[in-house]
DNA sequence: TTGCCCATGTAATACGTTACATGATTTC
DNA sequence: GAAATCATGTAACGTATTACATGGGCAA
């Protein structure tokens, strides 16, 4: 459901699109917030269309399908946004090498964190990145850009993530034996 | 893979259970790190005692099945901590309302926001509770349980979350017109 | 004896990843 | 003419959710 729901939101924001483009927009603009490759996007795509949420207004060279949103696919978001409470299966590799942090030992601990943050730090700048990207923007058109209020929650996130690294490596390198 | 490790780690960490009290630990210990049903956990654990990772080592009444660890398996989650650099796909359907936000009218935004910190400041109590559990476990034994740390990290992205919300919110509030 | 919790499993379906497969167009 | 990128699809496999199915033990 979600992915269908993405896909509409970039159909209904950037207007008629190709899977090919639509799988570009995930790499590079949703990707901080949900994540798919093409083979997963062409059936989707598909599916939709006989669901009569997308049309195929226009065919490019080599194939290449341009998808339209339809009025029924417009109030298939709306409704989404409004009504969908959004459930939330947490299931992160970090986060439970975070929790089971305690079966190692105080050094091998540090480095797994010392591990983490590094790509922590990446993360970051490549979002900030990002960011300075959708600033541009903003300040040609005049008003937000999609996806702009998720970008500032990812670097939120993230920076607490940093936080979190430092406190705790902190708290172990200051009392190893409590482990 | 995560399932298997974080079965793993609760059978090391906590010693002997069965399938029954690992979904018990499942929903009330690891849930805000990764989660999983009954119906997955069995055949993982059918699987791990083929693989050589636990062993039944006594059964109980109502053909209740006590597994325990083997070495293989303590060698499993060591080496996975160690070495495994976490992959972090991030699906959620929260930050993918976030991110088409822009589509929605002003008043819809701040509703579906208000609808969000609700839940949100459901979950941080739900997790302060947690670790005062943990607390008064850490002041009995003198060292930290697993999940500590995870726990902490839980609090401060949830915090973190609703610190958005009001920004956003303020933000969408004061001006309209840029959406 | 009724209802609740303990306890384990399977089946159907949905969602997601990796690999396989193919070919057109553009650019150097 | 070789390489990169555009462009679309399917197949196999793995993971996750929901529903179905069954029965023992205990307490009111």
């Amino acid at each position: 459901m979600s992915l269908r729901i993405a896909l509409l939101g970039l159909l209904s924001f950037f207007g008629p699109a190709s899977g090919y483009d639509l799988t570009k927009k995930f790499e590079l603009s949703i990707n901080h917030v949900w994540q798919a490759g093409h083979s997963q996007i062409y059936p989707e795509l598909g599916k939709m269309a006989t669901d009569g949420l997308i049309t195929v207004e226009a065919e490019g060279p080599r194939g290449r399908k341009i998808y339209t949103i339809t009025p029924e696919g417009t109030a298939e978001v709306h409704r989404w946004m409004v009504e969908h409470v959004p459930a939330e299966p947490m299931r992160s590799e970090g986060a439970l090498q975070a929790f089971l942090l305690p079966v190692l030992e105080p050094q091998e601990a540090l480095a797994v964190l010392a591990r983490l943050r590094a790509s922590t730090q990446a993360k970051l700048e490549g979002l900030e990145a990002l960011q300075q990207v959708h600033h541009r923007r903003r300040a040609e058109t005049g008003h937000v850009n999609l996806g702009h209020y998720s970008l500032e929650l990812g670097i939120m996130h993230t920076r607490t993530t940093l936080a979190w690294l430092e406190n705790t490596m902190a708290e172990i390198e200051s009392e190893p034996a409590a482990r």
